[in-house]
DNA sequence: CGTCTTATTGATAATGATTGTCAACATCAG
DNA sequence: CTGATGTTGACAATCATTATCAATAAGACG
């Protein structure tokens, strides 16, 4: 059965307050600043729940690292994402859902899965690497 | 200035042999089992290589190894990926480039890129899963 | 409220992919 | 051929993530 500690509310809490997608290092880190004595292997648990339950979204960076954010539960959708600040925006994507899978069921594949992001940079980083 | 080395010949075609994704260490192992004498490192420096000059498509797998699989250099396209034996189909995705674009420039966001990949079970895993 | 079962925690070790190091080596222009 | 230097490969180092496991604490039950 489980049980509900403080340990994953603070979890939840920290991810909520986060508008970019973040590491669990990063939000251990956050929350040691924070004054939250946490375990670094609870905060990498309770993500990895949250992530399973449907309460964030989760995602490989580029170099391979796995971060994760707050999210409406139950909604499919996808992420226009920073590269350079991580700051996220929620899109929907009705027209891909259905091309991914219709592409898989035309060439035989079942139980079809898809991942799809968009990065690019957003109007504040845009300004600033323009400056 | 760039020298070639047998090595990098024989990456390139250890990887032009395989249709699926590989890794690195997969790479290297068959490499090794075909009496081919080269260094762990080496592969992973020619398959980066590989990829950055377009002679090779990677992406991550969902326990974030890097993947690599040969592809037609200058064209741009996606997968459709056997997530059991990771055999791989090329597909073409206009309506995605332009919706990941226009869903960028509608938000503000500039220089987009995007991550694209469906995954599935292919006919043959289809089949031996319904076993 | 006290007790008991057991899920959870967290310090730490272990894992495993990837990268850094650097001396020995091989490529190729001259 | 020969020298300058790009490349290799064995090995160590990194670093995110996972496994261990004794100690702790949630919550059901009486
Ligand atoms: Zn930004
Ligand atoms: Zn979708
Ligand atoms: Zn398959
Ligand atoms: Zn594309």
């Amino acid at each position: 059965m489980k049980r509900n500690t403080w340990q994953r509310e603070a979890v939840k809490s920290a991810l909520d307050a986060q508008e970019a997608f973040v590491s669990a290092q990063q939000l251990h880190a956050t929350l040691r600043d924070d004054g939250t004595a946490i375990g670094l292997a609870t905060v990498y648990r309770a993500l990895s729940d949250l992530a399973a339950a449907g309460g964030a979204d989760s995602l490989q960076s580029a170099e391979g690292e796995a971060l994760y954010r707050a999210c409406t539960p139950g909604q499919h959708h996808h992420h226009l994402i920073c590269r350079n600040c991580g700051v996220t925006v929620e899109i929907e994507a009705t027209h891909v859902e259905q091309w991914a899978k219709s592409i898989a069921t035309e060439h035989g594949f079942t139980q079809p899965e898809h991942v799809v992001d968009v990065f690019g940079l957003c109007p504040e980083c845009t300004a600033l690497s323009a400056g």
